[in-house]
DNA sequence: CTTTAGCACTCATTTGATAGGAGTGCTAAT
DNA sequence: ATTAGCACTCCTATCAAATGAGTGCTAAAG
């Protein structure tokens, strides 16, 4: 489908004119804002024709000319050009992950605040998993009588620890010796795999702790799933409702409906590029109730492996330059967050 | 403001077929739907009163009647009669909080999603917060060189705990002296006094330690905010549409700007009544932009002590039996899940 | 004195017709 | 190949009239 130069120029300002107004573009309009040095007329030709290869479409015969999912697609790999973020923007993402102790639940809701301060749509991102980490050590540490520690370390250097009671009448020789026998099993496996690998080998093998042993296996699969656990996190509905295309409540009634399914982000999270910002135009989100939507995301890691994406949500008629702009920047910035210093 | 027991009984129809059909009531259909033994014409005569007094009032005259903030309010303190949850509700919710295992975050995700399955409001709630629990006891545990743990233990018998990277240089020796100075300081205090107290007082004994006691103070202040920090939690946003009134956007915008500022639902839990289900009607609660809005609060607590608030926010127009029979089950619930048993 | 039937009156809402206007497609001229 | 011109389409805004729900008032009945 090799456009000839001017048809492109009029896709791309049907495009961008709409992206910036929502409303259908006329070839009036397109003579008037953009010099291509040509009347309306002819414009309405050209309109004609990428109406026939399918690249727009006109909602009803006396009104301009909308862009159809192909339109974007193509005005999304063909002609859309970079856009910076202003050193203004940069400066306030800076400002805004600026905070000086790292928490992960606080790097999370940095990340929501910056990118719905710099767009108005939907933010959702799967927070860091690490279900590939490698476990390196175990160790139960006594409190107290009847109160421990559990202390699981990856090679990642990771930690996490939680608390744990035991009946009292635990010594801490039997302690030891279950964390040995925990470590035994579980060093070197990946906290996929343990959770994978049923955890009840072990408990056959402490079987005389029973009781104990039931606890701490339950603690250590709530630290692993925690883990492991992709994370769900959103921002932005309320930014959303600034977009025209919602001041229909049925619209609003069937966006929040979709983004009520975990699912439907996850999905969308999932097939991400690791490599490139991924743009999900309409249909290309395979889910009929998004056909209306866009989606642009891209993954961000830690320490090298990635660890989970972000994603945008918007209508179809999104600033897909601007998304892909914040996008990248934002999972840079993230990714640097979470490698760059200790996050605890 | 004694009203006869027919006025009542015309008040109290109003209020509850505006609550089933947010449509002004006329006469004829309070006639109609409750037998009250008189004519259309009796009623609305009643009616006028009612609304010189207040308790009701007119969209336009040709309108039928709807309650006011002080028609609400008359109608909550002696009109309505307590509702209960059917039983199949009540499964309902011990099927959600039937978890197996109990971390905090889960809980309060059972909580919102139980009030978001019983009821069509926002709902929202302010997370546990123990500024009064008491420190028992800090350990600072070495886990590998410039690896440690470091614990805090409160009266309570909640425990948390954060790795820290030390400096290498750092021995077994110096981390006993370090927990036996943060320990002698702040052992007995609450968590609320510890983050005010200066931290700084500390800083100086442990001055030789420069770096390392920097670092450990750093922490524990995480460690505290986390535990003192009244989070906030909400949900239901998407449920709230069903409502009637928000198929208008601008009404759908004001509550999200309204809900979107932390600090009007922290005021809204502020002043719960700790001993009651807490209801405040339109400008009660003291704020301009929810002057059409309306809710019901109650406390929940952990082990005796109130810990947090959990609120339901709608229309005016809110089903205050219902949403005071949810609020005050979901408490009970949610404070038996925190204290019964332990949480992670 | 209370209740109620009856009726006039009000006013939001619906309906339908009309005018206006934006935008296109086509044709013929450039 | 381009474009001016014009007919045609169809959405949208506007207005008047019709509709109807609901009230308030009055006068009669209980």
């Amino acid at each position: 489908m090799a456009l000839d130069l001017r048809k492109q120029q009029v896709l791309e300002a049907i495009v961008e004119c709409h992206i910036e107004t929502a409303e259908p573009v006329s070839s009036r309009s397109i003579a008037r804002k953009y010099n291509l040095g040509v009347s309306p007329a002819t414009i309405r030709n050209e309109m004609a024709d990428l109406e026939e290869i399918g690249l727009i479409r006109q909602p009803h015969t006396s009104a301009g000319r909308v862009p159809s999912q192909r339109g974007y697609r193509y005005y999304v790999d063909k002609l859309m050009k970079k856009t910076e973020l202003t050193p203004r923007e940069e400066k306030l993402i800076r400002a805004i992950f600026a905070k000086k102790v790292k928490v992960l639940a606080d790097i999370i809701q940095c990340t929501l605040k910056a990118v719905t301060e710099l767009t108005d749509y939907l933010v959702f991102l799967s927070g860091p998993y690490f279900e590939n980490d490698v476990l390196k050590k175990i160790k139960i540490i006594q409190l107290m009588p009847g109160k421990a520690l559990l202390v699981v370390m990856a090679e990642t250097g990771w930690v996490h620890s939680k608390a744990i009671d035991l009946s009292s009448d635990i010594t801490v020789d039997d302690l030891a010796y279950i964390e040995l026998v925990l470590n035994h099993y579980f060093q070197g496996l990946t906290f996929k795999q343990i959770t994978r690998t049923v955890l009840k080998d072990v408990y056959n093998e402490l079987i005389k702790y029973r009781k104990t042993i039931n606890h701490i296996l339950e603690i250590l699969e709530v630290v692993l799933q925690e883990e492991v656990k992709e994370n769900l996190y959103l921002g932005g509905t309320n930014k959303i409702l600034k977009q025209p295309e919602y001041s229909d409540v049925e619209e609003v009634r069937n966006l929040m409906n979709f983004i009520e399914r975990e699912e439907n982000l996850r999905m969308i999270l999932q097939d991400a590029d690791p490599y490139r910002v991924t743009v999900k135009i309409g249909e290309e989100i395979k889910s009929e109730q998004a056909t209306k939507y866009s989606a642009v995301t891209a993954v961000y890691n830690a320490g090298g492996n990635i660890v989970g994406t972000l994603g945008l949500l918007g209508p179809m008629r999104m600033d897909y330059a601007r998304a892909m702009t914040v996008v990248e920047h934002i999972t840079r910035v993230l990714s640097e967050a979470l490698s760059g210093e200790k996050v605890y």
